[in-house]
DNA sequence: CGAATTTGACCTGCGC
DNA sequence: GCGCAGGTCAAATTCG
């Protein structure tokens, strides 16, 4: 398997009421959805000091347990010419796209952030099927976005994946950002139930020295909750 | 030849 | 109730 080991990859950890040490990781544009929004602003309380992971491997944690109702997100991130910027553009684009349209939360575990590519797909150690693929015209809905040289009625497009392991339904969303086309915006729906092919965890306080892929997202909250 | 991608059509939900 | 936009499906096409 082509897995190789990236040494510039970071690696985070973001779950409900969580907020990410933003410039020790480089992220800052995060969102954990989990039956409604979290902000970044939602907590001050790191992860490290609310809880350790029980149950966790040797090299980091695999089974955290969060204080509500399990979600777990585990982020590793991308190489360093990936870069990620505000937080509350994202929220604002997401608070935006799930109130104004119908893209609401309805209790699935969801977690969008936005980064600075030129690949609008990113490597994450899963594999994904794309299904469909949506051109979204200019308007007040937030899914629209400006493409160069097509003026005020540009059309953007939107990329939907699923992931292509059998009976895994974990969905991915990927687009660019209407305000600034450098950026992606990838939003995860759904949590894997299975392990990714390159997946390897880290201690919250540990910083990676190599992690196979730029994206890796877990959940260990009970999938049945989030069936669909 | 099989798997993955593309792309237009169709369905559903929401706003007006 | 109608129109619009998001999301999904499935046949056709492309690629390895």
């Amino acid at each position: 398997m082509d897995c190789p080991e990236n040494p510039n990859h970071y690696y985070s950890y973001f779950r409900e009421g969580f907020d990410p040490p933003a410039t020790e990781f480089q992220v800052s544009d995060y969102l954990v959805l989990d039956d409604g929004f979290v902000e970044d602003e939602s907590s001050s309380q790191s992860m490290a000091s609310s809880e350790q992971v029980p149950g966790g491997s040797p090299t980091g944690y695999s089974g955290a347990t969060s204080r509500n109702n399990g979600m777990q997100v585990i982020i590793t991130m991308p190489p360093l010419d990936y870069s990620i910027t505000t937080a509350s553009s994202l929220i604002s684009y997401l608070k935006c796209k799930n109130g104004v349209k119908k893209n609401k939360i309805e209790g699935g575990h969801r977690v969008a952030f936005r980064t600075k590519s030129e690949l609008e797909v990113m490597d994450d150690g899963f594999k994904w099927r794309k299904y469909g693929k949506k051109s979204v015209k200019n308007s007040p809905n937030p899914r629209q976005q400006l493409a160069p040289g097509s003026g005020s009625q540009a059309t953007a497009c939107v990329n939907y994946y699923k992931c292509s392991s059998g009976g895994c339904d974990v969905k991915k969303i990927v687009e660019r950002d209407r305000e600034d086309s450098t950026f992606v915006i990838t939003t995860y729906d759904g949590v894997h139930n299975h392990e990714s092919p390159c997946t390897v965890y880290y201690n919250y306080n540990q910083m990676p020295m190599a992690v196979p892929h730029a994206w890796t997202l877990q959940d260990s909250s009970p999938h049945s909750s989030s069936s669909s």
